[in-house]
RNA sequence: GGGCCCGUAGCUCAGCUGGUUAGAGCGCACGGCUGAUAACCGUGAGGUCAUUGGUUCGAAUCCAAUCGGGCCCA
């Protein structure tokens, strides 16, 4: 702030050229560019004696720059812990947040989230909660060893240990946690990122034991052999979350499976007779055991190619065309599908081999032929009907989709490989009816975009549906767990209750070497499984000590008890499980590794706050965790933001170019802009963000900055001394100490209600229509033209200060940078000696009593009129009779109620900022406007008709020659 | 293909349980001011409320379908 000369009314009577330069911040002369100065030379410079803004506090926020130094501030003074400090003993409010993946930089989804709870955490400190925020990252996972093999190539990963590995994908990992969190600290976030939580910390990985030693013993985990979805090329079974669907070109074939037996409707037929299906993965014929039909729908003989096909009635024409039948008959007998079950069939693949017919739910009718090959180790559907039938379940296919001995005659081949063979090897013995190529969605790898297979495995599952004796089953507990969250927006209920109803069960094996083992062993000798609470607590205290990668490394015998022995057998040769956790696994159980384990935090989260997509994921393996372990959910409520997509709504992706990056935006707008769009934005759906949506939300960066310029810069002598009590203001300002309250009042309530759009647009309105083009416009005159230490104008002021303490926290949790550059331009009265504003806390809505109803009604009504004004303003303007409005004399016609209000308030030339008023009663509203008489005062600009009637200050009105004469 | 959700002016948002000519701010155009000045004030032009049907005396608001978009799943 620049400093004020002694006095300025001293210098009431120095020329124009005189002085001026140190008056004001801009440092603009004043003197150069008047047009007519000479006539203006000998008189006196009134400009210093008013009252004019003064600032320090730039217009140009020049944020991209500056916002760093205020970053090192709050280092300096600890910000993250002084502001739980500064609400000691309150209550507490946690927010818990879920891991972002430490691999490459964040886009505008992670800046979004990140910025939205630190916006949460925020406001909770200054409302008085304790509100700590640790920070997390979420370390294991395959794409980052992906990174870590690409970069080793194939010949270096042969050479390489799976410990060598390991090291590598932790240095990989960590690399990037310092680097998203500078990217989040530098958005503004504030937390504890000195001390993080990674699920990579030897307490973290511990806490997965404890989680599947607890459900484990309740009887939710078991290993089984279940189709998933198979990378050959990564060798590992993939989670959903990691499966593309890509269009693919597929073999699309047609065999006949010969009958053994006739079914009784055709007995009379002398054909071979064969039902006919149809697959797109001819590779997986020779895990066949099943044909499925539906139950209820008709099949058709038909005579076609010397032998007879049986499928689904009215499919038979697409058949035909595929098949490319000139000629052939159907039989005239229908069956129900359900009549065919129980037959018998010659496998297509092994000599031998009989295959049986069956029926169920999912055979669909549009395409094929109603009748699906079966093979319960290559497909969900297979398996589920190989379940109910008891079929056996073959698996010819070897982890890396070579067929085995299983295969017969294609042993050796890669199933991918295998199809033209099969296809070829079907066509010479007769059974391939037809073949087409197709193109259809088919699963990818989400790493290698190779085409993956359906292909069953040991694996560990936790249980949906079964549990131990006394035990609630998993989905029936967070089933009702779910009820007892409070969901936003409350649609959010509807998909994960419905996620968590329908979900098979939860494969958490993964065949990978980063990550978390699954801490179980087996015997050596007899294969069966060693888990127990001993076991099961020495991993724990080895993961607690040297970390999850002692599990490679350690042998069993070195930390399990002595004595640890196979419950079936008593082998003491135990053989650690391959398999890892899945990541979701890992992330999911912080409720434990983190909430539990730091003292600072505590379980269940008063919330979690995450984008959509997490209901299938970081919501959910929370909540299974949580509920397996502890009977309860990890969190009392839930809040779900949309996708970040571009300004047509389109999702951001490099093919479509139109990612927008976040440190590109805060290196042009800068991170308070980052945070009011985010702020801005109605998180209940998707959000848009575009250059002119960045624009937008620049501009209005700006016009909420000049708000607390201009408040600053009235302030500069600001007395709190001379504060006037809000009895004793004018009532102009009591006026908008009541819309101060206001809209305390409804910010607050938006806050409350996490509708920080609302917020957002609660004070950007204010500032814009209720300040700026009011307010402060009607308060300009008060304040740069009355006496400094004028009681109307230490109103004005008193109000400023107000306006300025409330709105700086208001707005605080958004704009952090700019609130704090703000709070450190703020008289030091106001401040208080509070070094930030984030621990300033909240400003009260104070209630004005039964006066402010009234003057809620009394400004309406004025205002109303003064829409009117306005307009007839301009009218008049267009029309050459003034150009600033003070040159304007109105003569206003308004209904009686009307004009009550208008009367009621003296000023009124003042409010409606034009030279005179007079009011009329009469139907409707009618302004009309003439110049005003009388001249203009050289010190305040206003037309008067008073100017010049002081002898003592003959140039200037009456109201400026008081107040000269009072200095 | 299934589940959940979304689609109001160029942009961000209001429009409660259906009720007069659909609102605000920004942007834009035009004007004013030049003592918030790369600022401030004012006026104005912009919408067949995605589309199409239906319910109703009356629909942006209820229902259905379609189109477009998002997340998740197949």
């Amino acid at each position: 702030m620049v400093p004020r000369s002694a006095d300025p009314f001293e210098a009431r009577f120095v020329p124009a050229r005189g002085r001026g330069a140190s008056l004001c911040a801009r440092g603009e002369s004043g003197s150069t560019r008047r047009q007519g100065e000479s006539e203006m030379a000998d008189k006196p410079d009134y400009k210093q004696t008013m009252n004019l803004p003064q600032t320090a506090f730039p217009m140009r926020a020049n944020l991209s720059a500056k916002e760093p130094d205020w970053l090192a501030l709050w280092d300096s003074m600890d910000i993250y812990r002084r502001s739980l400090e500064v609400n000691t003993g309150g209550p507490m409010f946690v927010l818990h947040d879920g891991p972002p993946y430490a691999n490459g930089h964040i886009h505008m989804g992670t800046a979004f989230n990140k910025v939205f709870k630190d916006l949460v955490v925020k406001y909770k400190t200054m409302r008085g909660f304790v509100s700590p925020y640790v920070p997390g990252w979420d370390c294991h996972g395959q794409p980052i060893e992906h990174q870590v093999e690409k970069k080793l190539g194939p010949e270096g990963m042969r050479r390489s240990s799976q410990a060598e590995v390991r090291r590598l994908c932790r240095e990989w990992a960590l690399e990037f946690v310092d680097i998203q969190a500078a990217e989040f600290k530098r958005l503004g976030v504030r937390g504890d990122f000195a001390d993080p939580y990674l699920t990579l910390n030897h307490a973290y990985e511990a806490g997965n034991v404890r989680i599947f030693q607890e459900m484990y013993r309740r009887g939710m985990i078991y290993k089984g052999a279940k189709p998933i979805h198979w990378c050959t090329r990564c060798h590992t079974a993939l989670a959903e979350a990691e499966i593309e669907y890509a269009d693919d070109a597929s073999d699309s074939i047609y065999v006949a499976f010969e009958l053994l037996s006739r079914p009784a409707a055709w007995a009379e037929v002398t054909e071979p007779i064969s039902v006919l299906i149809w697959t797109t993965t001819p590779w997986t014929l020779p895990a066949n055991v099943a044909v499925t039909l539906a139950a209820s729908a008709d099949y058709a003989a038909v005579r076609a190619g010397g032998r007879i096909l049986v499928m689904a009635e009215q499919l038979v024409p697409a058949v035909a065309e595929a098949a490319r039948w000139d000629d052939y008959t159907v039989l005239p007998v229908r069956v129900k599908g359900s009549a065919l079950e129980g037959l018998r069939y010659r496998h297509p693949v092994h000599e031998g081999v009989e295959g049986v017919i069956v029926t169920g739910e999912h055979v669909e009718l549009t395409t094929g032929t109603g009748a699906v090959h079966t093979a319960p180790g290559h497909g969900e559907e297979d398996w589920l009907v190989g379940q109910r039938f008891s079929l056996p379940m073959p698996m010819p296919v070897d982890d890396n989709g070579v067929f085995d001995a299983g295969g017969g005659p294609f042993e050796g081949l890669h199933v991918f490989d295998a199809n033209r063979t099969i296809i070829e090897w079907l066509r010479e013995r007769g059974s391939l009816v037809a073949a087409q190529t197709i193109s259809h969605s088919y699963p990818h790898c989400w790493r290698c975009k190779e085409p993956v297979i359906f292909r069953a495995t040991e694996q560990w599952f936790v249980a949906m549906d079964r549990a131990g004796q006394g035990v609630l089953p998993l989905r029936a507990a967070a089933m009702k767990a779910i009820d007892e969250v409070q969901w936003i927006p409350g649609w959010s209920i509807n998909r994960m209750a419905s996620m968590v109803g329908d979900r098979p069960d939860w494969c958490i094996s993964r065949q990978r070497a980063w990550g978390v083992p699954i801490p179980v062993f087996t015997c050596v000798k007899c294969g069966e499984t060693v888990a127990t609470d001993a076991t099961f607590e020495a991993v724990a205290a080895l993961f607690e000590a040297e970390g999850a990668d002692a599990w490679f490394v350690r042998q069993p015998a070195e930390y399990l008890p002595p004595g640890t022995a196979c419950p079936r057998c008593g082998g003491t040769a135990l053989k650690p499980e391959d398999d890892i956790l899945d990541v979701w696994w890992e992330s999911g159980v912080s409720h434990t590794s983190v909430l539990q384990a730091r003292p600072e935090l505590r379980r269940p989260a008063d919330l979690y706050l995450e984008g959509s997509d997490q209901h299938r994921g970081w919501f959910q393996s929370a909540l299974l965790t949580s509920v397996g372990t502890y009977g309860e959910a990890p969190y009392r409520s839930v809040l779900t933001h949309g996708f970040i997509v571009d300004g047509d709504g389109r999702k951001m992706s490099k093919s479509l170019g139109n990612t927008i990056l976040p440190n590109d935006v805060v290196k042009r707008f800068g991170a308070d802009v980052v945070r009011l769009w985010a702020a801005s934005a109605d998180y209940g759906q998707d959000v848009s963000v575009s250059e002119e949506i960045l624009d937008r939300t620049s501009e209005a960066y700006r016009r909420i900055r000049n708000t607390f310029r201009f408040l600053l810069s009235n302030l500069y002598d600001y007395d709190a001394s001379a504060a006037v009590p809000f009895q004793d203001m004018e009532e102009l300002d009591r006026y908008a100490m009541v819309g101060l309250s206001d809209l305390v009042r409804d910010v607050t309530a938006a806050y409350e209600d996490w509708k920080f759009h609302l917020v957002y647009r609660l004070i950007y309105d204010y500032c814009v229509s209720d300040l700026s083009a009011f307010y402060l416009d009607v308060l300009k005159d008060r304040l740069y033209s009355d006496a400094a230490h004028s009681a109307a104008r230490r109103s004005a002021q008193t109000v400023l200060a107000a306006l300025l303490s409330a709105l700086v926290r208001l707005i605080a949790p958004i704009l952090t940078f700019t609130s704090e550059e703000v709070w450190h331009a703020m008289p030091d009265a106001l401040r208080q000696g509070i070094e930030s504003v984030q621990l300033a806390g909240w400003p009260d809505a104070v209630d004005h009593g039964p006066e402010a109803a009234t003057l809620r009604a009394g400004y309406a009504r004025l205002l109303s009129v003064r829409e009117a004004v306005t307009k007839a303003l301009e009218d008049a303007r267009l029309s050459g009779v003034i150009g600033k409005s003070q040159e304007a004399a109105l003569l206003v016609t308004v209904a009686n109620e009307d004009a009550q209000a208008l009367e009621a308030r003296p000023d009124l030339a003042g409010l409606f900022l034009v030279g005179v008023v007079e009011v009329r009663r009469g139907d409707g509203t009618v302004v009309e406007v003439s110049r005003a008489p009388g001249l203009k005062c050289p010190r305040c600009w206003n037309i008067r008709e008073d100017v010049g009637s002081d002898v003592g200050h003959p140039e200037v009105c009456a109201r400026c020659a008081n107040v000269l004469a009072e200095t």
